[in-house]
DNA sequence: GTATATTTGCAATATTGTTGCAAATTGTTT
DNA sequence: AAACAATTTGCAACAATATTGCAAATATAC
């Protein structure tokens, strides 16, 4: 049983050829993919309200999470095994690059803790830092 | 001399209506606004494309940041005086309530640094901490 | 294979963002 | 303070993005 398939049915999501599509985009990927990136990459081209509701259903059983950006926009990307329907867990730092425009998911970057002041309870915590990606580095 | 006018001038901004007000709705408000919000709260109405290119102005003189979020919207926030033309160092932490939804910037708590994996060059961090805020968690 | 539940696409509508240009306003010069 | 030059504004037209209801299509359960 490939990757796709096994995490619909994880998921107890029907499988349907939108979200197939779709979730193999994100597993091939190795950025993160904006609304507009999936609408323009997959090959059968799906209707923009499917692409809208599946990228929901998505987030909402933690199949993929939201990066969130400066440019009206929201990326999305592949959640690990710890995140399920109404529990996410990706507390990771995210990476954009200004030169090849990727947006790439450290996973093993962990969202350092911040002392807030008297009174605040922190719940969730993002951190997106936009520099120089190690493959641009290189060239 | 009032701290609006002060702003506009020390940036060489012409002082117009528009930019008064919307600067103004900046320094009263308590937390950051997003485009929408700056449309329905001037008593004056402005059409919708001053405020775009106000908030352009604004940001590239580094009168006002962007808080990066996951709704298709940009949230905007005051500077303090370290920020200039093409010059940004909002590096603190912003705190989106859950409760009542305003999103403050924690001015001393500067977003900590993080180590990264070989190659990586970061130039600009930005954290997003969402939670209950210190006013709610009062009430 | 049929029944039931879910998902999809379409159409209509709403919201949000961009551009060119003429009129209005601002800052500057006399 | 009037005239001038430079900047800003609003309008209009357009483009892009997002939301909703509903009937047809598809997926799962039986
Ligand atoms: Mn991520
Ligand atoms: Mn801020
Ligand atoms: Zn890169
Ligand atoms: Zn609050």
């Amino acid at each position: 049983m490939n990757q796709t398939l096994d995490i619909l049915k994880k998921n107890g999501l029907s499988v349907t050829e939108g979200r197939r599509e779709i979730l193999n985009l994100f597993i091939q990927s190795d950025g993160a993919l904006a609304h507009a990136d999936i609408e323009s990459n997959t090959k059968i081209s799906f209707d923009r309200v499917t692409v809208y509701r599946t990228l929901q259903t998505f987030v909402e059983n933690g199949i993929i999470h939201q990066i969130p950006t400066t440019d009206n926009t929201i990326l999305y990307a592949l959640c690990k095994d710890k995140c399920g329907a109404g529990h996410h867990h990706d507390e990771h730092v995210h990476f954009i690059c200004n030169e090849c425009e990727k947006t790439i998911c450290l996973d093993d970057v962990t969202v350092p803790s911040v002392k807030f002041p008297k009174g605040f309870h922190p719940l969730q915590s993002a951190m997106v830092v936009k520099g120089i990606c190690s493959d641009c580095r290189k060239n």
